[in-house]
DNA sequence: GCAAAGTCTACTAATCCCATAGACTTTAAA
DNA sequence: TTTAAAGTCTATGGGATTAGTAGACTTTGC
């Protein structure tokens, strides 16, 4: 299961993305809409901001704003931002690789083989939609 | 990420299943060829047993063993059991469900529709593969 | 009867998740 | 130039979960 971070960072991606123009929208309103936690977005916002994805201004006036398009944001780099490793398990991450402490040999290890398989797939989805493809399915 | 739990517990499954014959096999025997800490292996094939999966035999020449055959078992019914929900997102979990509270609707809800086909492609291969198959890919 | 095995309950340390508080900085506009 | 509106950042805390430990108990084979 994924955390509550990320379906609230996806949630509020959208939410910029479904806006016509690219004027600065205030946290709070972002929040109000979706039903989320205001300081607990803001820290979200945040790591999407330090990480390229938005931008912000201060200030009246102010709030967030999409930095790349929707088509350039692949769901696949949001979730190892605000999720971490999209793998099951660490020995089988791309980006997040990690030895398991419990295994001799990962080659033979048939755990392993399997949670492959199972990334590849989650992988074959997640870096293959974009923010502006979950907006196109409306 | 899934937890050392599950990890643990497709382990020992395999290690019984590649066994030769049914007779039982101490914990401490596949902990240590496992590499895993004895007693929380027993709290783990201990849920097993009470799930059917496993069967054990108490005293003296006692140990685990497979009551199902390893055909007969799917990982995605251990996974349920030692991890739970497979879908990333509780409101489209099969076996799990529960609603989000964030959600008004979820029928026009972007993340879910993503969220459902990433389960779907989890579950064509955790459903589909079985302890034996696993034990055939070495 | 004894020793070898699993069973069960309870506990703990560490970590992560979700959220809140509050002081600070920047900016636009009056 | 003052003021209020916004984001920034650090710290903190409760609660849940994870991974593991301890130890008393029960069952069974020899």
């Amino acid at each position: 299961m994924i955390s509550r971070k990320t379906k609230y960072g996806l949630k509020a991606l959208t939410f910029l993305a479904r806006r016509q123009g690219n004027d600065p929208v205030q946290i709070s309103v972002i929040a109000e809409s979706e039903n989320i936690s205001q300081k607990f977005l803001e820290s979200i916002l945040l790591s999407l901001r330090k990480t390229g994805f938005l931008q912000s201004k201060k200030g009246k006036g102010g709030g967030y704003y999409l930095l790349k398009s929707a088509e350039n944001i692949k769901i696949a780099e949001v979730y190892r931002i605000l999720e971490g490793p999209i793998a099951l398990v660490p020995c089988v991450s791309l980006n997040f690789y990690e030895k398991c402490d419990d295994c001799p040999d990962e080659d033979s290890c048939t755990v392993r083989k399997l949670m492959i398989k199972v990334r590849d797939n989650a992988l074959a989805i997640l870096a293959n939609t974009t923010l502006q493809d979950l907006i196109d399915e409306e």
